[in-house]
RNA sequence: CGCGGGAUGGAGCAGUCUGGUAGCUCGUCGGGCUCAUAACCCGAAGGUCGUAGGUUCGAAUCCUGCUCCCGCAA
């Protein structure tokens, strides 16, 4: 029997955390999330998923903003024998002094084939850059971020319709399965597992995305990089073009064979067609500030009664 | 009380400020032209203008309550 405390907070983290949960030889001795936020619209408190399942099985739960600070949250692991920790997507570092408490240390699934894409985004970097493999990783971690040797790894394909929702949703299976598969390494050498330096050359890094990476430039941007965007932000943050006075959420985007400027707009097909630094999208589907997703020959009629005329807005892309 | 936009025939919108015949671009159905078409021409059906109440001779339009949807922000 291991007694082991995880760390996690979205929907991401619960398939996970139910393995443990159910798994014979390991006892969750507690769960350790983010505190309630004001989230949504109305700004209501809202609960992670993770303190929500905790909170629904029983099991002990602490939310906490800076697990390096907070002394109830560190004597308390302090006064269990903790044989190791599992951390996936928690969002917060953890400090020498906590990783030093676990007897096995602790473990980090990891949703990207390490030492690539080390950091917060690793699943939305690899759609950006439009690869066609990734995988889980567990890592043993250590003081720099996802540096740890590996105990664990298994690729996962993506294909090309991939967007970071479905692949989030499939990692998140993954993820499970890999800790589940790792668990049962662990309890049958008793510990004693093999682990595996990160190769230093094959490092690379997918920091976190800010919400203006959203933002579509056709003047700089080409057709392939705008549909990986594409892929990589749906559903958060998505992406957005300025047109005319108002800005514009766009929700599907194809190739589009016929020849147009960067940046230029073109409606005459009864499509909503743009032109890029290499290569013309169709708009397919796009969503005006306060009203609902829509095809882009729906939103053309619209524009049509209105007597407008779309141009990029300018004053956004240099 | 975080800020803001919206609800009008099947779809997307205009009309609301300055109350008084329901409009636009499509779709659908029928007909025509065409070898043919997402093209073009002619015609038709289809709306108690989200909901409840108020003001008024008269409300999609002004006032109030309610419901639902969405953008930003987190």
């Amino acid at each position: 029997m291991y007694k082991v405390v995880f760390f996690g907070t979205p929907d991401f983290s619960v398939p996970s955390l139910e393995v443990l949960k159910d798994h014979k030889e390991i006892e969750v001795a507690a769960v350790v999330s983010m505190p309630d936020r004001p989230a949504g619209r109305g700004k209501k408190l809202k609960t992670p998923p993770v303190a929500q399942y905790a909170k629904d099985h029983g099991l002990t739960l602490f939310q906490t903003e800076n697990i390096n600070k907070d002394e109830a949250l560190l004597s308390f692991l302090e006064s269990q024998q903790i044989d190791f920790f599992v951390v996936i997507a928690f969002a917060q570092f953890l400090g020498e002094r906590i990783l030093a408490l676990p007897k096995f240390g602790a473990f980090n699934i990891h949703t990207s084939l390490l030492p690539k894409y080390r950091g917060a985004a690793p699943i939305q970097y690899a759609l950006l850059n439009g690869d066609e493999m990734t995988g889980v990783s567990i890592q043993r971690m250590v003081k720099e971020m996802d540096a740890g040797d590996i105990c664990y790894d298994h690729q996962v394909s993506i294909n090309p319709q991939e967007t970071s929702a479905s692949l989030f949703k499939k990692l998140e299976g993954e993820a499970a399965i890999g800790l589940k598969n790792f668990i049962q390494d662990f309890v049958e050498k008793e510990g004693m597992v093999e682990f595996r330096k990160q190769d230093p050359n094959q490092i690379s890094c997918a920091p976190t995305i800010q919400k203006g990476d959203g933002l579509i430039n056709p003047l700089k941007e080409n057709a392939i990089a705008i549909i990986n965007k594409m892929r990589a932000f749906t559903p958060w943050p998505g992406c957005f073009i300025y047109l005319n006075d108002f800005r514009l959420k766009v929700h599907e985007i194809e190739l589009f064979p016929k020849e147009l400027d960067a940046g230029q707009i073109d409606v005459s097909m009864g499509a909503l067609l743009l032109g890029t630094a290499n290569g013309t999208i169709r708009l397919s589907s796009v969503q005006p500030e306060g009203k609902k997703a829509q095809k882009d020959t729906d939103f053309l009629n619209g524009i049509k009664s209105k007597k407008l005329d779309l141009l990029l807005n300018k004053d956004h892309y240099e």
